[in-house]
RNA sequence: GGGCCAGUAGCUCAGUUGGUUAGAGCGUCCGCCUGAUAAGCGGGAGGUCUGUGGUUCAAAUCCACAUUGGCCCA
């Protein structure tokens, strides 16, 4: 038992790491820990699932480790949670990196390498990381259960996915529409913005404002034109509308002997200085509604959105005043435009089509024609028919396809939706009751997301994913159903393929009969697949295959207590989570009032708090990149600090949300000032105990010393201030109290001020005491690092004696150890110590020099409920003084100060306050003791009179006359300086036994040894060791006692020379020492 | 362009509802202790709390604007 710890564990911390965790998967501590908690509350988490096709980073560690800590801190509370890990298996990234590994590029590509094969290698590479992860994870303590992983691309969860889907196809919120997609027409593929964002390059284009005549306008509008300007020509032929800002001031000009529209600012550019002239101003919310000329006239086209009008002026506040003319040409080609078109209800009809190429003739441009080869002729055909006012080139930046290069065009695609904009208030309601953590994230960034909710696009014209569940009907395209479940799917098609899986192709083949009445078209599965942030979303329920099975512990497991993901969460996973269970449980009555049976699942979001934690920068704060070359290896980090190290200082390292720096140093540091000195207090704690054969028992220490109690209480306070956090989701306030707590409380100041009674044999009960208090307080602490350093916690749970894991025992709570006023008392105690060493310092006298006295004042104000008393012989050898004097009362040797309460007579003195506080500053003595003693005093400040009462007054004390002093304003100490002979001698003989003590340690001697001791010294050194030789001997254990030599040897005149076992020393004030150590 | 966050000592960060002298660690200077010893401790120095304006008797804290950086979305 006790054996040592610190230096194992600080010398190689992966080493004792990785014996820890071989101890945990031999017991299946996890297991354990759940199966003890089989009957227990639970606390419910969501592991959101990473993407299984990238190599885990250090950033992973860290949302890793907060969700792990706050899972175990829960754990220790008594609650059964269920932690199921989730692979991300979908997506384009995923379909990516296959297509590199195959050596294609793009749909062709795909088609021609077979949807089958191509979905099977995706299928594949999805686990590729998934062993890294695991290892990653469970080596740095996540406990997770990876045995039963929910994975996105497992039938059962497509088929939880297939059935939430249909509820809002019940629900008549699954639409189909067009989004408007960055889209390359020679691969017939929409780009993701990521991919956009690869391609851009610089190209010149034509820059052309083009006018709008306008029809019926009246008074100042009257055969007036509207000036827009675009640098995509091609796209004027599709043009839908014009918009203007309803809030900017349009100003009407004459020009060219025409009249014109447009920001009065941008004329000049337009039409050259001083060539035009104003005739007037005009609202832009005034033109809204008029009809303008149309550009071109041409047949055929596709019509993308039936409206009843065109060719009209709307108002949009996406309008900007900086380019063009403030009115912009509406076309398809464009998010806002299609937008606004859908809300103004105006026909939108596409020129191009879908593989970047004209789909009829316009004016000289041929159908088949390239979009932006039309740029000319179309410019051509609109000067020719005087409707170019004016025509430059641009050059500017432009996506292409990070594939083939061609520029891309933004068109608009089918798409199907959902729409979440039907129950947006139900979602806001709902966040309401989310408790965020930072708040300002649910209130700001993700509340102002949903307020702004668009509909969900929810299809993607892709490969590998959860196939939509969609069939539409080969003769009316108003015919479709959303299927909601594999059997349903078998009802339909007659039987299903066996070992059937949902993926594409083979879900594509499945065709049956249109069930429309008077139909005779087949329905066929549309092409796209799910957008996989709904897989995601749809975890809660899709994890355990519900409602197909599960049922009631999905009612149990639903909704979360916590989750906890990174901030580019926010619009991902946070969002889907929410929307698909707001939809669930509060928008969807019909599911619940059709499946009585059904267990209900609490009405509300997905999760109850979020823990959102902000980017891990590296040393120098820049992001980490695979470019920048600056990313840390997780393995190598582990290796060099240890995971409890990296755990916990990613969680000290500032608030959760910030952003903050991934740095070596802090790291070594959390090794060195945290876990060393805990480890150092536990082998101080360990050495001793060996050595007095001490062990703990079960006997209750009756009366322990004040300093016994009082670390018990502030270990106490400690864990009521750690739960307290945790519960806040603010682990960097539980680290920080335990930091304070290891390293000042116990370290710094229970263990120094307790040292000698470790090793008292003449204090056999406050030996005990010592002990059992330090193992308590030692063992809590166990238990409070717990969940942030699980591995030291249990390495030293165990070294402490304990069976079983500390993971398996509930979070200390010792409410009895608690006394407030007993922790107050030691405030004035640190003070002074302070106080005393710092006048120390100033007159230079050595701690080792005893003094006879020092006296300590304590400010009336601090109030105390428990004596600073009992501390008094923890001051004595803190000071080394011979006698505290406390001083009662305020002495005229005390010189003291009255400060303004500002807090009391703000409000009443207002604008007085300054002056007021002047004059209470230089108020005398006497009246200060009035107020003090209950009586009260006038202050008068210009014409106001104050009557001013004890409270109002603070007093500070400062110093003390005739004495070396200080105060800080709560205690004033003063130390008598003065050295008499005798102290002299005592503090000859401490420097002397300092000496030997030294010479013991350097002769490599046990604590335990026992000495054989002679010192050779001349006379004014020989008294004092006459005098306190019995007391050296003892405290060097030198059971033969001090042999102090009448005659010295003749070697004794050399500081070199010496004999084995002798030393040479110089002691203050110009004394030298010989002094022989040996084993005795 | 919109939203959110941050800017405090040389560095990394605390700072509770506005209130008296803005704290800690690292680094630096000086010193000390040691029956925890390849550790440890104390005492100094170091701050226009990003800037400007405002509210208030009183602002690091509340408000506005600006500025720098970060993230998300256009």
């Amino acid at each position: 038992m006790f054996e040592p710890l610190s230096r194992e564990y600080l010398a190689a911390p992966e080493a004792l790491e990785e014996k820890v965790l071989e101890n945990w998967q031999a017991d299946d501590l996890f297991a354990a820990t759940l199966q003890a908690r089989k009957e227990a509350d639970a606390f419910v988490f969501y592991e959101g699932p990473p993407t299984a096709n990238g190599r885990p980073g250090i950033h992973h560690v860290l949302a890793r480790t907060l969700k792990d800590s706050v899972c175990r801190y829960w754990t220790m509370q008594g609650r059964r949670v269920l932690r199921k890990a989730g692979w991300d298996t979908h997506g384009l990234p995923v379909e990516l990196e296959v297509e590199k590994q195959l050596g294609i590029s793009g749909k062709p590509d795909i088609e021609k390498h077979g949807i089958g094969p191509f979905n099977e290698a995706c299928r594949n590479s999805v686990f590729t990381y998934k062993k890294e992860w695991e290892e990653l994870s469970q080596r740095i303590g996540y406990q997770l259960d990876y045995e039963n992983p929910y994975v996105t691309f497992d039938k059962n969860y497509v088929e939880s996915v297939w059935f939430l889907l249909s509820r809002f196809a019940a629900n008549d919120l699954l639409y189909r529409g067009h989004k408007v997609l960055p889209w390359c027409g020679r691969c017939g593929t929409g780009l993701s913005s990521h991919e956009v964002s690869q391609g851009y390059k610089d190209i010149d284009d034509p820059s052309v404002w083009v006018s709008f005549p306008l029809q019926n306008a009246s008074g100042i509008l009257a055969d007036a034109a509207l000036v827009a300007w675009t640098t995509t020509p091609w796209t004027l032929p599709s043009n839908m509308g014009a918009c203007v800002h309803p809030n900017l001031e349009y100003a009407v000009i004459s020009a060219d002997n025409r009249h014109f529209v447009l920001l009065e600012s941008k004329a000049d550019s337009v039409f050259g200085e001083g060539t035009w002239e104003k005739l007037g101003t005009v609202q832009g919310a005034e033109l809204t509604g008029l009809s303008y000329e149309p550009l071109f006239a041409f047949d055929g086209g596709e019509v993308v959105h039936e409206g009843t009008k065109r060719h009209v002026v709307s108002a949009d506040t996406f309008v900007s005043d900086e380019d063009g003319t403030g009115i912009v040409h509406l076309a398809p080609y464009g998010a806002d435009d299609f937008r606004i078109a859908q809300a103004e209800d105006i026909t939108a009809l596409l020129a191009v089509g879908n593989e970047g190429r004209f789909l009829c003739d316009v004016a000289d441009v041929k159908a088949g024609t390239f979009f932006r080869d039309a740029n000319k002729p179309l410019a051509q055909d609109l000067k020719d028919r005087g409707r170019l006012i004016k025509r430059s080139q641009c050059n500017h930046s432009y996506p292409h396809c990070w594939r083939c290069d061609t520029p891309l065009l933004y068109f608009p695609s089918p798409a199907w939706f959902l729409k979440t904009t039907a129950y947006k208030d139900a979602m806001v309601e709902e966040n309401q009751r989310i408790r965020w953590a930072p708040s300002e994230i649910g209130e700001g960034r993700f509340g102002e997301w949903l307020e702004n909710n668009i509909d969900w696009a929810l299809s993607r014209d892709r490969y590998w994913g959860s196939p939509l569940p969609v069939w539409m009907c080969n003769a009316d395209e108003n015919h479709w159903d959303c299927l909601g479940s594999f059997e349903e799917l078998a009802d339909r098609v007659g039987g299903l393929p066996t070992d059937f899986d949902p993926h594409r192709p083979v879900v594509d083949t499945l065709h049956y009969p249109c069930t429309a009445s008077d139909c005779t078209g087949t329905m066929h599965r549309v092409p796209q697949v799910i957008d996989c942030w709904f897989d995601s979303g749809a975890m809660p329920l899709a994890q355990y295959h519900w409602p197909f099975e599960n049922q009631e512990l999905v009612a149990e497991q639903f909704p979360a207590d916590f989750i906890a993901e990174g901030l580019d969460q926010t619009r991902g996973w946070f969002y889907t989570l929410h929307a698909i269970s707001v939809f669930l449980t509060r928008v969807d009555k019909k599911l619940w009032a059709e499946n009585p049976d059904l267990p209900r699942l609490t009405p509300g979001s997905a999760y109850k708090s979020v823990l959102v934690n902000g980017l891990l920068l590296d040393t120098d704060g820049q992001k980490m990149s695979k470019r920048l070359g600056n990313i840390v290896n997780p393995a190598e980090a582990i290796g060099q600090h240890g995971a409890d190290a990296i755990r916990w200082g990613l969680l000290a390292g500032g608030a959760a949300h910030l952003s903050r720096r991934y740095d070596d140093r802090a790291l070594a540091e959390v090794r060195r000032r945290v876990f060393g000195t805990l480890t150092a207090s536990y082998d101080f704690f360990a050495l001793y105990a060996r050595t007095e054969g001490w062990e703990p028992s079960a006997d209750t220490i009756s009366d322990r010393p004040p300093l016994d109690r009082w670390i018990l209480s502030r270990t106490q306070a400690t864990a009521e201030e750690c739960a307290q956090a945790w519960e806040d989701l603010e682990p960097s306030h539980a680290l920080r109290a335990l930091e304070g707590l290891i390293v000042d409380e116990i370290s710094n100041w229970y263990i120094r001020r307790s040292r000698r009674r470790f090793w008292a044999a003449d204090d056999p009960v406050g030996q005990q005491s010592a002990f059992t208090t330090l193992h308590e307080v030692l063992s809590t602490v166990a238990q409070l690092i717990a969940p942030v350093a699980p591995f030291l916690a249990d390495a030293l749970w165990q070294r402490l004696g304990h069976a079983e894991s500390v993971h398996l025992t509930r979070f200390p709570e010792h409410s009895v150890w608690r006394d407030p006023a007993l922790e107050s008392a030691m405030d004035p105690i640190l003070r002074a110590s302070s106080l005393g060493r710092s006048v120390r310092e100033r007159v230079q006298i050595r701690v080792r020099q005893p003094l006879a006295k020092v006296l300590v004042h304590i400010n009336a104000e601090a109030k105390l409920v428990a004596s600073p008393r009992d501390y008094e012989a923890t001051l004595r050898e803190e000071l080394n003084v011979k006698e505290v004097e406390w001083v009662e009362g305020t002495p005229d040797f005390l010189q003291v100060r009255a400060k303004a309460n500002f807090k009391t007579l703000g409000r009443r003195a207002g604008k007085d306050m300054k002056e007021l506080a002047a004059a209470i500053g230089t108020l005398d003595r006497e009246t200060l003791f009035t107020l003090k003693g209950g009586g009260t005093t006038e202050v008068t400040v210009g014409d106001t009179t104050y009557a001013l009462t004890g409270e109002d007054v603070l007093m500070e004390t400062l110093s003390v006359e005739g004495l070396e002093a200080a105060g800080d304003g709560k205690v004033t100490l003063g130390l008598v300086t003065d050295i008499t002979p005798e102290l002299e001698r005592e503090g000859l003989a401490r420097e002397v036994l300092n000496r030997i003590q030294t010479q013991r340690k350097e002769s490599g001697l046990e604590v335990s040894d026992r000495i054989r001791l002679k010192v050779f010294a001349d006379a004014p050194l020989r008294q004092a060791l006459q005098e306190h030789g019995k007391w050296i001997a003892d405290e060097v254990l030198a059971p033969d006692g001090l042999d102090l030599p009448d005659a010295l040897p003749a070697w004794a005149a050399s500081t070199t020379d010496l004999p084995e076992n002798v030393h040479h020393w110089d002691l203050p004030g110009d004394v030298g020492v010989k002094i022989l150590v040996e084993k005795a």
